[in-house]
RNA sequence: GCCGGUGUGGCGGAAUUGGCAGACGCAAAGGACUUAAAAUCCUUCGGAAAGUGAUUUCCGUGCCGGUUCGAGUCCGGCCACCGGCACCA
């Protein structure tokens, strides 16, 4: 009788085992691959089962690489500055540096719990100024490439976190990460111009191996539209206001013009009576928050008394204000063609302004409109020489056409905004910028780098706009890099996403102090070939990421311009009714109670067998009984067949190579829950043949040892030594099927009679189907009771027999 | 409002992409072993009806309809829940 499986035991001494003499090894002759995770900012919560899930998932993977023989790249690292970890800090009232030092000890020991196979000579930390030199370094680069600037104008500021925040950081009118409602502030501000790539941003999402929810998202984000800019004359004027539309096949439909109350000209256009009207709707619109304007559905608006002329038809349209028109899209002014767009219809209901329509609906003009007609399709009316022509082609056409006949010109618009980069608070990358009063901006010279962040007694937000920098007379007073005058540095410091941005990078050459990476190492093992991680970042981090890979590609640091080649999402880990697991519903659930009591590896494996990888799941403790039992179960298959050395038979070669397809086939698909449950399912088929014939094969159980190690990696690991192995299974190489040994001789297939099954019967898998059809119809012989319309049979799946009564 | 995703037993989920719906597991019930318990092992486990019984028949994958010899899977129309975007002209 063999021992009993002691996941204890076994776990404490592979721990120590791989520690001594790691396993993933670069011989240099073995292909790369780069697993990577999303690294955690460290936070003092600590891990909880939803956080292991995702890991677990990479691991499976990179170990399932490692044995088809790629050397594997599977760091590890910390997301250690920005609010997260600062607010923590206030809250604990202690220094952020002590407070993220103390999580990330916490945090590096639980993720050990895992035992994922991470390098952690790899190991980067974000907040490391050996690490954050070369975030500064980039900002120098971009600077220096004209790509970071300064500009004042009103930001999304979170009142809670006291900061500015990027347009991607605000969901629905709220921060990011506090929920609180965003308001705006007028700040000087540090801007990178990521318009600049917005194009690439777009098209090489082609080349990725994304979820496409993920890239519609960025799509979505990027938001690019095809369409023209028109001039419109002003009635008595000599400027004129130039708007961008999509719709220029509506332009003789065009019966207002409507300008965002920031427009340039919109002060100017009042006339002596609007005047006063027209400034306070002004002055009200710049007291507005977003959230104001998002929550008043009700359009509101004001005529300045001027008129714009249609070019097309010399038509006298009104000019009004609106803040339903935003300042900094397009031109932030708009021609209105109520007839086929909600909004003006709404607009021009609500003013009492005409309505004409353009587009034939259904070949008719609607007699009396209640909802504007979007749709373009249709036939052109009203519309001078336009009209007869089809809608559809026509918005294609137009931009053209307006510029050919110079009213305009054919244009493109993106929704995405330059990047808001400046944070007003303490722990973060300090802008490496020195204002001189003579010498403009000047970046910090690259060999000074890092400008380290000062200790400081008071690192609390002050909320005034300015970081707590400022107060630092001593650090903020220095000398220009360039005159050697008295000049003021830069107080603003970077947001979270700076290091994440490029943190996958570093990893391969951590401890380079002359290059970001050395092109040698870039070349032989980047770029990430597999990045798992949740999907709350598909338009922040992967975004940032993607547009700073393409800047260090285009200045020659790198030669490839997309950072993550294949990416996964895993589904959240919630607790009972899909409540999202959190400190203060108190409902977390705590990986290390689990782990004692069950060991990593059943851990691991329920991770994986609570649902398919990509969606989220509800923790039930209970559930990890069986995948406890399961291993239990196949412990004993194992070391009871090992013990007994019994020669294979024609049946257990057949089953060893089913188990090598199915879990492969399924592994390979990510299909991780239906790998474990094959894995159970073939267990118990191997545990009815081992009662009759005394064991399994050797080869087979070493097959299943080495199938199950990228799952259970320490039980597969003793096993494997028991089975007489000095070297580590994880050497050993993944096995392959051959379809020709899993064949059975005989199949079960099922015989219906109208589509509904009647009988099941054994047949040689190469049976004719003229004799399958006989067969059947012998089996269902007493049913057959009408006449025979038609008779079915697909080989090897189903037999169906059609009768008429 | 627009765009995605999901909907299958008491529960988590499976179904090789159009071919035996409910694999695998949890929970539950009954039994074996035990002085007893735990552990382990065996059996049952979608619903309804018929039969002493092995079994048989019908219904069943959110709802309604369609295509097909055959639909959880494809098509059309709805419903519910969960995400994302939301005055971008």
């Amino acid at each position: 009788m063999a021992v009993p499986y002691n996941h204890r035991a076994i776990e404490a001494k592979w721990r120590v085992n791989w520690e001594k003499k790691p396993v993933n090894v670069n011989d240099g002759k073995k292909p790369k691959y780069y697993c990577l995770d999303m690294f955690p900012y460290p936070s003092g919560n600590g891990l909880h089962v939803g956080h292991w899930r995702g890991y677990v998932i990479s691991d499976v993977w990179s170990r399932f690489k490692m044995l088809q023989g790629y050397y594997l790249i599977h760091p590890m690292g910390w997301d250690a500055f920005g609010l997260p970890a600062e607010n923590y800090a206030i809250k604990k009232g202690v220094h952020p540096a002590k407070s993220t030092a103390e999580n990330v000890a916490n945090i590096k020991k639980q993720i050990q719990d895992i035992a994922a196979i991470y390098d952690w000579d790899m190991e980067v930390n974000t907040t490391d100024p050996e690490f954050y030199k070369w975030t500064q370094w980039i900002f120098v680069k971009m600077f220096k490439e004209g790509l970071a600037y300064e500009k004042e104008f009103p930001i999304n500021w979170c009142p809670s976190c006291k900061t500015g925040l990027a347009n991607e950081e605000v969901v629905n009118g709220c921060c990011e990460r506090c929920g609180a409602t965003v308001t705006k502030k007028n700040l000087r501000q540090w801007m990178l111009k990521i318009t600049k790539y917005a194009e690439r941003l777009l098209n090489d999402l082609d080349k990725l191996d994304w979820p496409e929810k993920v890239k519609k998202m960025q799509t979505d984000w990027i938001g690019k539209s095809y369409g023209a800019e028109v001039d419109f004359a002003i009635d008595g004027r000599s400027e004129k206001i130039t708007v961008y539309t999509t719709r220029p096949d509506t332009l003789y439909g065009a019966t207002f013009m409507v300008l965002a109350p920031e427009h340039a000209l919109a002060a100017s256009l009042a006339t002596e009576e609007t005047k006063e009207a027209v400034e306070k709707y002004i002055y009200d619109a710049s007291m507005k928050s977003n959230v104001d304007r998002l929550q008043d559905k009700e359009k509101t608006g004001v005529f300045t008394g001027s008129y714009a002329i249609n070019p097309m038809n010399g038509a006298k349209i009104p000019i009004w204000l609106s803040d339903y028109v935003l300042a900094d899209y397009g031109t932030g002014a708009i021609m209105c063609v109520p007839a086929h767009d909600d909004r003006d219809f709404e607009f021009a209901t609500k003013f009492q302004i005409p309505i004409i329509q353009v587009i034939a609906k259904d070949g008719k003009e609607i007699p009396s409109m209640t909802e504007a007609y979007t749709e373009a399709s249709g036939t052109m009316i009203n519309s001078g020489d336009w009209n007869g022509m089809e809608s559809a082609v026509l918005k294609k056409e137009a931009p053209a056409m307006i510029e050919k006949m110079g009213i305009g010109k054919k244009t493109v618009n993106y929704k995405l905004r330059d990047w808001v980069f400046s944070r007003q608070r303490y722990w973060g990358e300090p802008i490496p910028i020195i204002h001189c009063p003579k010498c403009g901006n000047v970046p910090v010279p690259e060999e000074e780098l890092p400008l380290t962040l000062p200790q400081v007694e008071s690192y609390q937000p002050t909320g005034t706009g300015e970081s707590p920098l400022a107060a630092i007379d001593e650090w903020v007073n220095t000398t220009c890099p360039c005159c050697g005058g008295p000049a003021k540095r830069e107080t603003n410091t970077m947001p979270q996403w700076a290091g994440s941005s490029w943190y996958f990078l570093r990893y391969v050459d951590n401890k380079n102090a002359d290059e970001l990476v050395s092109r040698e190492k870039a070349d032989k093992y980047l770029p990430v070939d597999m990045y798992i991680g949740g999907v709350e970042h598909a338009v922040l981090h992967l975004l940032y990421s993607r547009f700073y890979t393409k800047f260090l590609c285009d200045i020659g640091v790198i030669d490839f311009d997309e950072p993550f080649t294949k990416l996964f999402n895993q589904g959240m880990i919630t607790g009972k009714n899909g409540i999202k697991m959190s400190k203060s519903k108190g409902n977390v659930v705590s990986p290390d109670e689990l782990v004692q009591d069950y060991g990593c590896d059943s851990l691991r494996m329920y991770e994986l067998f609570v649902g398919p990888p990509e969606l989220d799941a509800e923790w039930d403790d209970r559930g990890i009984d069986g995948v406890y039992r399961f291993l239990n179960r196949f412990w004993k298959l194992a070391s009871d067949s090992l013990e007994a050395n019994v020669p294979a038979t024609k049946e257990m070669v057949k089953l060893r190579h089913k188990l090598v397809y199915d879990i492969t086939r399924r592994l390979e698909g990510f299909s991780l829950n239906t790998v474990i449950s094959g894995f159970m399912e073939y267990t118990n088929k191997l545990m009815e043949i081992a009662k009759k014939q005394g064991g399994i094969d050797k080869e087979t159980i070493e097959t299943a040892i080495v199938l199950l190690a990228p799952f259970a990696p320490h039980i597969a690991e003793e096993l494997w030594e028991k089975a007489g192995h000095e070297d580590s299974v994880f050497h050993s190489t993944w096995p392959t099927a051959d379809e020709e040994a899993m064949k059975d001789d005989e199949i079960q297939i099922p015989v219906q009679i109208n589509g509904k099954t009647r009988a099941v019967i054994s047949v040689p898998v190469d049976i004719s189907k003229e004799e399958a059809i006989a067969k059947g119809k012998e089996a269902v012989a007493d049913k057959l009771t009408g006449t025979i319309v038609k008779e079915i049979c697909v080989p090897g799946k189903i037999i169906n027999i059609v009768q008429k009564q």
